[in-house]
DNA sequence: GTCTATACTTGGATAGAC
DNA sequence: GTCTATCCAAGTATAGAC
């Protein structure tokens, strides 16, 4: 029905020109987070950095911050994914954060991470964004959590340390060794303490590989 | 001696104008990284918080981003200033922690940290600016290695934990904390962290209010 | 030496072409 | 519906006034 004979409708069958276009620019908007900066991540900057008219990204995306935004959103997105099944696949606190490293060295080199830390900083420039940057940051605090309490769920340390209060220390560790690796171009610091806390998890959670802890849902 | 009736030098004497320019738009950088960010602290922006004319940060610091470092640098000297004391009034590992959310407290109500995350993260858009951004914040690693080598030294904890690490890893936290509460408008959740680090000192550390650590110089 | 008015450049946004 | 040429505002920087 309705489908006679115009090709008008933006489906997402056809060509999808629309659709392509959206994602050059989101992808050329994390590229220019990560190598210029909020500051430096101007309409034509992404623009030129996509190929494309800067004035698309109004008729897309309505603004260069609701473009910032979407790219976030997309990054936030992707790493989301890739960390879930990292959680997933982990059986012991030690292996946790031994996967985590991996993912989150793949973070410093991909820059992912300082897509977030530029949007976090660039928010102070308008109330408007903080609040839209908040919400798409929230979900991280959520997932630190869990994995937090699925970590500590058999440990002693489970009434010790709230986990709320763990999360928000571990996104900001996160957060804070992304800057300082970026700002000194040297990510072999940051990677150390991932090591360490690897050993400290094995150490405190269970060094017993045998421990059949899965599948307690 | 030359000292005839000429009164053109720039000396600390006299009513000196430019200083009290160059003070003012100083102050008005760090308001300005504060509340517009790095991406908003623009030349206009900064005239306008300071009552002054923008080509005036041309003429005393030659960009603006030379008079941002300056509020950087100000602001560094300042803080660094207030934790040294802190610190050497603390004689155990619990007091120290303890003095120090206090003095955290007062950087996340003033802002301070605010400017050194504004710093860091703009410091993406040009290379140059990044050097000396690192260079200004180099000095906080230091100081917190020594404050964590003063801790630890009397502590079996002295040969597990690398103290180079463990400053990278607090001065993270520190930036990753004031990220947070700046985002949320919420600083319940970092002081809280703090106040359990306090309890932790107090625990790995030693109890004990009578130990004599002093004056170990 | 200090400062202001102004030139020039870049950035955000849109009217209108296709 | 999609895109480009173009407008106006804001940013940096300086020539010249005081």
């Amino acid at each position: 029905m309705a489908k006679s004979g115009r090709p008008s409708r933006p489906g997402p069958a056809k060509a999808d020109t629309a659709g392509a276009t959206r994602r050059a620019l989101v992808d050329a908007a994390i590229e220019s987070l990560r190598f210029d900066g909020f500051a430096g991540a101007s309409a034509r900057a992404i623009g030129t950095r996509a190929g494309l008219n800067p004035g698309l990204i109004f008729y897309h995306f309505g603004s260069v911050a609701d473009l910032l935004l979407a790219a976030l959103a997309e990054v936030s997105a992707r790493r989301m994914e890739r960390y879930s099944a990292a959680v997933d696949s982990a059986t012991t606190p030690g292996e946790l954060v031994t996967v985590a490293a991996g993912i989150f060295r793949e973070d410093l080199d991909e820059g992912y991470v300082t897509v977030l830390v530029e949007m976090i900083a660039g928010a102070s420039s308008s109330p408007a964004l903080g609040e839209q940057v908040a919400a798409l940051i929230a979900p991280w605090r959520a997932f630190a959590q869990r994995a937090i309490e699925a970590i500590v769920a058999d440990s002693p340390l489970a009434a010790l340390v709230p986990v709320g209060d763990a999360a928000h220390a571990v996104v900001a560790l996160y957060l804070g060794l992304e800057m300082l690796s970026h700002l000194d171009g040297d990510r072999a610091a940051a990677l150390r303490l991932f090591d360490r806390a690897g050993q400290l998890a094995s150490v405190f959670g269970m060094t017993v590989p045998s421990a059949p802890a899965k599948e307690t849902t």
